[in-house]
DNA sequence: TTTTTACTCAGACCACAGACGGAGAGCTTG
DNA sequence: CAAGCTCTCCGTCTGTGGTCTGAGTAAAAA
């Protein structure tokens, strides 16, 4: 049988070094490159189209979902296993949907990642204890995220209620009357089915919409 | 010359088997043991008291601030070195002041990391440039972060304003009378330097604050 | 073409938020 | 002891926030 072919896309050199070089000890897997952020993954990926893909998330130049996403078009085939520091719902769910095939976190041992190499390369998916708990909640209500929900207008709205700004600051930053504003808020908040505007930039907050402002 | 004697702390099982792995090839740099938290760390470093100790920050089981802070109680000697995957403000100087020697991100290449496992040996500590600005930052202006003003009760309401409670929630959950909560509120907000309590609840959301809840 | 959706704006209304001034009780520090 | 800080609470007043109802325009979907 012949080795897995594996590229590991890591942009933590010694993350990176050292999950190689423990993989190295493996017969059956073969290391044919190594990517230090999403983009030169996906260039890498598409060069080399290995059999299995080690893919941290959180990377500073190109995220992993990203980088997934790209790799999927290129190689519907490819195996991509998201190795990543902590669990995190809001990243989960983007990433599988991109075509991740399984979720495991850095806490686990060297021996599951090997494992859940192997098993990727035989087509099984691993699936990380917590992130099943996650998929289950999922299945129970497969609703859509609350904010999917807004418009893209409102959507700037949230954003600015989240820098803290005032229905009338937000007036002169969008260049609209303040009852529009009123309108739009007085939408947001029951779109995303919260009290007031400090809810609303707390939900902000906390799903990850301040990002780029952040 | 003796090999350097070095403890590697980290709940991520592949990243400490990696470091490892690769600071073995390191001729002057003996592995003298491993810990995958922080309490565990402390222990084994007192029992080893190795010459360096390079330790993750972010650990599930007691976290690196504090595993730093018990060892240099018992090794003052010790030369801990922070090795982290994001660099975070709010972390950075807890983590010197609880003696911290240097502060790596994983970002650094493997050689960056092993000349700073000999520099700290020798009593020279690597500064990575990002936190060489925020010590220049912290230099120019060594205030104290604002909400370090904040008594403790005012700190408790900033939580739940950061929660998204009213006023009158607040209250009932603090079980004091609403003008009370509006006393706090008012000085918090003069104190933070925000107009409104949405303002100051994304202060809350940036500043870390919301950590134990969020 | 008709219908729907998004974006805009208006007036009226109420409740909460927040500012300001004042005050008493308990606790620690000089 | 006096001074200072913290936490508690009161009354008043103003402005903003938010709801509701209603409505016009433009673009996209049916």
């Amino acid at each position: 049988m012949e080795p897995i072919r594996v590229l590991v896309v890591d942009d933590h050199d010694v993350v990176r070094k050292g999950i190689i070089t423990y993989l190295l000890t493996e017969d059956d897997i073969d290391i044919v490159g190594e990517a230090s952020s999403g983009n030169e993954g996906a260039k890498v990926a598409k060069d080399l189209s290995p059999d299995v893909i080690l893919m941290d998330l959180m990377m500073e130049n190109g995220t992993g979902i990203d980088a997934t996403e790209k790799i999927m078009k290129d190689l519907p085939n490819a195996k991509i296993i998201i190795l990543t520091s902590y669990y995190d719902d809001e990243k989960v769910f983007p990433a599988l949907e991109a075509g991740a095939f399984s979720y495991m976190l850095k806490t686990s041992s060297a021996e599951e990642i090997s494992t859940a190499i192997k098993k990727a390369a035989k087509g099984e998916n691993v699936i990380e204890p917590k992130v099943a708990g996650a998929m289950m909640n999922r299945i129970r209500t497969p609703d859509r995220m609350p904010h999917e929900l807004l418009t893209e207008r409102e959507l700037e709205v949230l954003i600015c209620i989240g820098n803290g700004l005032t229905n009338n600051e937000i007036s002169e930053k969008l260049f609209i009357g303040i009852k529009t504003v009123k309108t739009h808020v007085s939408n947001i908040l029951s779109k995303l089915d919260v009290q007031d505007r400090t809810q609303a930039a707390v939900y902000a907050h906390r799903n990850g919409l301040m990002k780029e402002t952040n």
